[in-house]
DNA sequence: TTGAAAGCGCTACCAG
DNA sequence: CTGGTAGCGCTTTCAA
């Protein structure tokens, strides 16, 4: 225990250096009326040769308020959670609160570890990113019963809790429209676990797609396992190596794209002229395979903004479920073909 | 703030449950002596009943120790600090300490309201990268006033502040010394802010390869702007316009070796047959390519781990100024050619 | 075995 | 205009 820090010092120690009261350096230094010109200098001086800070525990014993809100992400390491994490925390500084970022590492006794430290710090809401694993919700329920407010953003369940998303299903109908007038038939589909509501939605956006242009769906194309790299590596290679392959592939999340994209190069495919592809990622990282890859730009800093801005209106007391999808946008780049018939 | 929720549960309520004083449910809750079983036991039981959990604030108060460390990055959204960042975060949490993390935005200023915000949430102890704007180091003086522990890593300067970096120098020189060998005579180097410690220790490892292997130093091979995609990318797309070009990069920044990969991709060079190319960057990112890069492997985790084992014996007393050099490993891929003379 | 009270830093209320 | 003090949740020391 830091044998060595010195102590801060506290309204009393300037109080003492004064010869005054503590309440009177209270209310110097809190702006406040009842002190004579002169003496608030002074305080104020003094304070400040002495690097006097307020000490946020006591407000927060003093006032029964943490000012402080949880985040709890599947894995902060990964570039999208990241951004939102900023985002959020940036938002939250603005307004006073600490954000305390937790990683579930997107399993399911992760997230409960996550929300018993939170609760465990008190902190006056929390916004939270499902794990892949997550199957049932009791541990959300036992929230409500304490009464923390909490939004849901990306991976959402069903239940009356406020909720950020993207357009899932439109955007995976637009990216699977795109394919299908680029010449494609066959278009396979990679999501995570079918337990996902995510997956699901992305799932119906694809199947609209294919309905609404009249073509067969073929289970077959459907690869639904582990939100992972491996799982995405091994699922494509297995489409690649189908009698019939597909000749096009939605990822439907990051991971997945990516390792679409090295299962195609390792079979020393082309694209999109063997096979084209759209992927659920950022900019930055579509960019960098050669041919760059068309994708589903989801809006980073609206999920962000959102997500804190419905749990700050929770906090201060309004209880209605709030659900917001934000549009994400696709991209093309030179991964899908145009083909004009 | 939070009209709705539901106040805490304290170690009084309990008392006033069981018509006891609160210092018996005190010891009865830390298992200590002086307690009947049978009380003891009717005290737990209460306090699940209740939910009930220690005000983490109020044992600050109380001990005035926050068991709270910051963390200042200067991009969170960057992986290679997100890992860090993560990794820390695991560490702390297992000592009980709870982390604040904030981003400096790789400015100076920045990186001062970082620090400003983490004193005024009296900190025990801080992790810092430094901005790449950072060129003097008053702010961090100030710290060392106030007795916090400090403990800088990736970007470091010179004082006498413990420290945990790469083997830059080292790593540099080998990657030079690869390409060399490879039979790259016209090498480019890309690096951040000459101001940066970092820079001139990779710089060195560079120009040190090339005297070894009697290679004349060509001055308008080396580029050192900021660390961001758009400079990255002029800088390169200069070198490639050279009456002379180079035959080879090396890029020592993770943004740097992105952008690179694409001014070359842009103008149409073959990788490694006209131009080979080595990056400092991460495994995933490095396989994304076609080429995949040869690339420089920081030891995330060994950085992130001793960052905090660091600062933690600082915390407990221990003045010595550490500086810890993580070895990183050299990883071959397809962008940097082997030719057999 | 249990209770009472002080004190951590701070603010708010009431006295002087 | 300034001082004194209670109380937020908790531990600790002392008293019963």
């Amino acid at each position: 225990m830091s044998k060595k820090l010195k102590k801060r010092v506290s309204q009393r120690d300037i109080a003492k250096i004064l010869g005054i009261n503590v309440s009177t350096v209270s209310r110097a230094l809190n702006g406040l009326e009842g002190v004579s010109p002169a003496l608030r200098e002074e305080i104020v001086r003094v304070a400040s040769d002495q690097n006097y800070r307020p000490n946020p525990f006591a407000m927060s014993l003093r006032y029964d308020t943490t000012r402080t809100i949880g985040i709890i992400v599947p894995d902060m390491s990964f570039s999208y959670y990241a951004h939102i994490v900023k985002r959020i925390e940036a938002d939250a500084r603005e307004y006073g609160f600490m954000c305390i970022i937790t990683d579930s590492g997107d399993t399911k006794n992760g997230e409960i570890d996550c929300l018993e430290h939170l609760e465990n710090m008190h902190v006056e809401g929390i916004i939270m990113c499902l794990s892949q694993e997550t199957d049932e919700f009791s541990h959300l329920e036992r929230l409500k019963n304490s009464h923390i407010p909490l939004v849901l953003f990306d991976r959402v369940n069903d239940n009356d809790i406020s909720t950020v998303i993207n357009n899932d299903v439109a955007s995976a109908r637009e990216a699977t429209l795109h394919l299908i007038d680029g010449g494609a038939r066959r278009i396979a589909f990679l999501g995570g676990p079918n337990l996902m509501k995510q997956t699901y939605d992305r799932k119906h956006g694809y199947l609209e797609a294919l309905r609404e242009r009249g073509i067969a769906i073929d289970k077959d194309l459907v690869k639904c396992q582990s939100l992972n790299f491996n799982s995405g590596l091994s699922d494509t290679l297995e489409l690649l190596n189908m009698p019939e392959p597909p000749d096009a592939i939605l990822a439907t999340h990051g991971i997945l794209a990516i390792s679409a994209y090295q299962a195609i190069i390792s079979k020393k495919l082309r694209i999109p002229d063997d096979i084209a592809i759209v992927g659920f990622m950022s900019d930055w990282v579509s960019g960098m395979t050669s041919p760059r890859l068309t994708f589903v730009k989801q809006n980073i800093k609206e999920i962000g903004r959102n997500a804190f801005k419905v749990l700050y209106e929770q906090m201060n007391g309004n209880d209605n479920v709030q659900h917001i999808i934000v549009k994400a946008r696709l991209e093309e780049r030179e991964s899908t073909k145009k083909i004009y018939l």
